[in-house]
DNA sequence: ACTGTAAATGATAATCATTATCATTTAATA
DNA sequence: TATTAAATGATAATGATTATCATTTACAGT
């Protein structure tokens, strides 16, 4: 069943389109357990284990990044482009912030207190860059 | 028992400092089992639950920061200044950066191969800070 | 120094998120 | 349409973290 979104090297599957699609719907970041809930509106059968399976596809093929929380549990988010996310130590919100330069102004300047920031960068190291010899 | 190491509202504990002075003497990022092993050269009879309190004190305390990486466990960095950590997304390593500008250029010229990177700030939102009335 | 008390501990059970297993179903290709 | 490997749903298993609780301990006030 071709539908022009097709994941390199998966076989379509609905339950991976209903998640990628709520995904691409929202703002909020949600976790398993809130997309778990959202997908079974659509699809009232869909397995926890699909869910999770379907998550990391996703998030491997680059689709779908990931947030850790203090919530100790996964949050997602299918907007890829770059952005930043400020995430409240208190409630757990996560929030959007999309500038660039001037940025912790542009933060401190719309109501948030900047306690830490985080820049984590992800890739191979040279090591398994060999490995892989490319 | 004072030794000039008080954490701010915490009472004293040799376990506490233990693993505190574990995590400033070593630059490998430990996650709690690493640390466990480690702490446990100097106190045999310290349980895990302990390790993970004190942990989380640490980080309360703004005295440890945590990376979270692919492997579903959190690992620990005693070193709180400004730099980057690069997560290799193969095996896992994790190695510090400590340069501001040209980042990206510096970390490709240094062999790593550069997927994504995650900026995260925290702190807490507008409505959470009204709430603490600051 | 001695005492009272709340914090910290170690052991263990409990919980929560995630992963593995496996029989069944299904997309995609010939 | 028949074949086949990927995907699914159910459930068990695992792994990490947290809660509980009786005991120990730091340390403030006497």
């Amino acid at each position: 069943m071709s539908n022009g979104n097709e994941i390199k090297g998966l076989r379509y599957s609905e339950q991976r389109q209903v998640i990628y699609d709520m995904l691409k719907a929202t703002k909020s970041h949600p976790n398993v357990d809130e997309i778990y809930e959202e997908v079974r509106k659509t699809l009232p059968d869909i397995g926890v284990a699909t869910v999770y399976r379907n998550l990391k596809q996703l998030v491997e093929a680059g689709l779908v990044t990931t947030l850790e929380t203090k919530k100790s549990s996964i949050h997602y988010d299918a907007d890829v482009s770059e952005h930043i996310h400020f995430i409240c130590e208190d409630c757990g919100r996560i929030d959007d912030f999309f500038l660039e330069s001037g940025l912790k102004q542009k933060v401190e300047d719309s109501g948030y207190e900047l306690k830490r920031e985080k820049l984590i960068l992800y890739g191979l190291c040279p090591d398994c860059r060999k490995k892989k010899g490319n």
